[in-house]
DNA sequence: TTGTCAATCCAAAGCGCTTTGGTAATCTGG
DNA sequence: CCAGATTACCAAAGCGCTTTGGATTGACAA
């Protein structure tokens, strides 16, 4: 059943049948009204290439992700992806996952001239990147999760990192604590050099001198967490608060403070930043987790209208957002306790 | 640039061009060679929604799965999903993911009349559902992951569910275990109700009548996981061992027995299936937990493999795959221990 | 010399849709 | 009653590719 056959069936051209299903107001009401009535009991569906081929568009949104085995394992990613693939087809849009083997660059340059995807979701950018210069030289519309430096404007929705450990060193701050580590996401990371960039200047803003060695980078799981927290733990001075990238890396550290025997909240307070990932929930940890907190999953929503509107001709300057967070205070977090023996730093201040 | 220019730039016709770079004999040599140096040069990509319509295939597989939100934060599915696109990618061929809201046969038929993909992977499908029939009215090729019954021959891929809950409970009853619990996944998905059955047929063939407040289902969480293992335990006469649909499962009954005071391994035995998910490494537990193993992700890379012989026209016999699992014996099962003052069954046999 | 055959190449007809640039009929207001 | 608007429809030209069904050439055997 394509157009030729159903128009032929209504006596009418294929240009009205055309017009009538995509809403021109050409057409008589009461024409477009039988074409629809024909078209839903005939069950025809316009051939999804043939439309893409006359119109240039394809309403489907691309996802790449440049690591390939390692960002599909990774909840977070997973979790943006939930939120993206449900608004855009909330919005009749479809997503095309792309796993970037090696050439990254290759591959963009490919997928804008393929025509497949009317735009481009990139996710995981690392700092010192020239994919967006890549991008800006192609004509496909893209929007970014997370921002790197350009010259260039360019679309796209990141959380507020360097806010979310400034507001966390300080309350850990306020709490008393000086010695403050910060586990840290993958060096090469955007997102890692802001959450980095807070952490100093929180502790500078109250004149201590940021420990190179209480900032750890890697990635954000269980293990790492585990590791740090031993490292940091078996330092000549360890940190009294440990301030996590993520609530995976939190669930390792709490699983190294198990094993040292310490008691987090009172030996030793954690925090992290919750992105409301489905399986990990920092409100049910023992003792419950406090954190920054931006759900990754409503900014795949977000991000799958602003690619919509990007595609429709959107300025770029529209679609650009930071997310504030917000900060949950649990019982994880609680002034240091001046361990006799050990006194370095102390707790001049209360909350 | 596109097929015209091309051609118009080597002084050849369209033709001739399209043919060399698809390799077809009745060019020379020497032209081709031409023909694809320019064409790498000049940076030409043919554009895929005009091959697509010209070749009625879009080399773009779907991938639906009926239950919306859930899904997708389902680390199993997840990872499935990344071998599923590996694969592809490696296959040349894209994944398009399509949340499927609510009327699942409406979405696959306009999926089949778009045109979109040339083929659907179906996933998560319950039993007694009709999609099968309505997928073989559709002339869109498709592949299930797992089996349903159905009148149909249909291609599937599938593990040996029954096989590996045969497999486990006879671990169990030769460890000398009577009172063998299974903690298995949704009541309404096949995989469950095959494990169901071999768990029942195992122990009957020991002479066992399987107990029915043994046999608990549930979505295949660490949350599920607890809960199951807490009411269990709090049986009168609680199981002595307890097999698990998923090693997430089985780590919510680790939570339970440690609240419980219950050592894994002496006082109750614990195993599970291990889909090799990468998040949850059951040989990294305390104890380690043996496992009935076959990787998911592996699954869904031959399932790629699989789908594209499909769509080339491979018959759906040669389609039909049935995996065997692994068991992995680890320190999580042991004999069970024969307390005084609850006695009930006991250790007739060895190993 | 002539017919045959393989080796190369190409014109033109789609694939199924949208969109441009109309035409014909009907409706206005003067 | 007529010029100009308005309404409702449509023919035909693409979109950029593949594929069918030749056409042309030169080699080779008869």
């Amino acid at each position: 059943m394509n157009l030729k056959t159903l128009s032929e069936h209504l006596g009418l051209s294929p240009t009205t049948v055309s017009r009538a299903l995509n809403g021109y107001s050409d057409v008589a009401r009461e024409t477009r009204e039988r074409v629809e009535r024909a078209a839903s009991e005939l069950g025809y569906r316009p051939n999804a290439n043939a439309k893409r081929l006359a119109t240039g568009r394809s309403s489907i949104i691309g996802v790449s992700f440049p690591t390939g085995r390692n960002m599909l394992v990774d909840p977070h990613f997973i979790d943006f992806l939930a939120g993206l693939s449900e608004e855009a087809a909330a919005l009749d849009h479809d997503i095309l996952i792309s796993a970037i083997k090696d050439d990254v660059g290759e591959a963009y340059k490919r997928m804008a001239a393929k025509g497949t995807v009317d735009a481009l979701v990139l996710l995981g950018l690392h700092l010192n990147n020239d994919v967006l210069e890549l991008m800006q030289g192609l004509k496909l519309p893209f929007i970014v999760h997370g921002r790197i430096p350009s010259d260039f404007a360019y679309a796209y929705l990141d959380i507020d990192n360097h806010g979310a450990l400034v507001q966390a060193t300080r309350l850990m701050l306020q709490l008393g604590h000086t010695r403050i580590a910060n586990l840290d996401g993958p060096v090469n990371q955007s997102f890692s050099k802001a959450r980095a960039e807070g952490w100093r200047e929180a502790l500078q803003g109250a004149g201590i001198t940021p420990e190179p060695a209480y900032l750890r980078h890697g990635q954000m799981t269980e293990e790492n967490g585990y590791i740090f927290a031993r490292e940091l733990m078996a330092l000549p001075t360890p940190p009294t608060a440990l301030i996590c990238s993520s609530v995976i890396m939190a669930s390792g550290v709490y699983r190294a403070c198990r094993e040292l025997g310490l008691s987090i909240g009172s030996d030793v307070s954690v925090m992290a930043h919750d992105d409301d990932l489905p399986l990990f929930y920092p409100e049910r940890m023992d003792p419950p987790l406090t954190v920054t907190r931006s759900p990754i999953r409503a900014a795949g929503c977000e991000m799958a209208r602003m690619v919509i509107n990007l595609i429709n001709g959107a300025s770029i300057q529209d679609c650009q957002q930071v997310w504030p967070v917000d900060l949950i205070f649990r019982a994880s977090t609680a002034p240091p306790i001046s361990k006799p023996g050990s006194a370095v730093g102390g707790a001049e201040k209360n909350s």
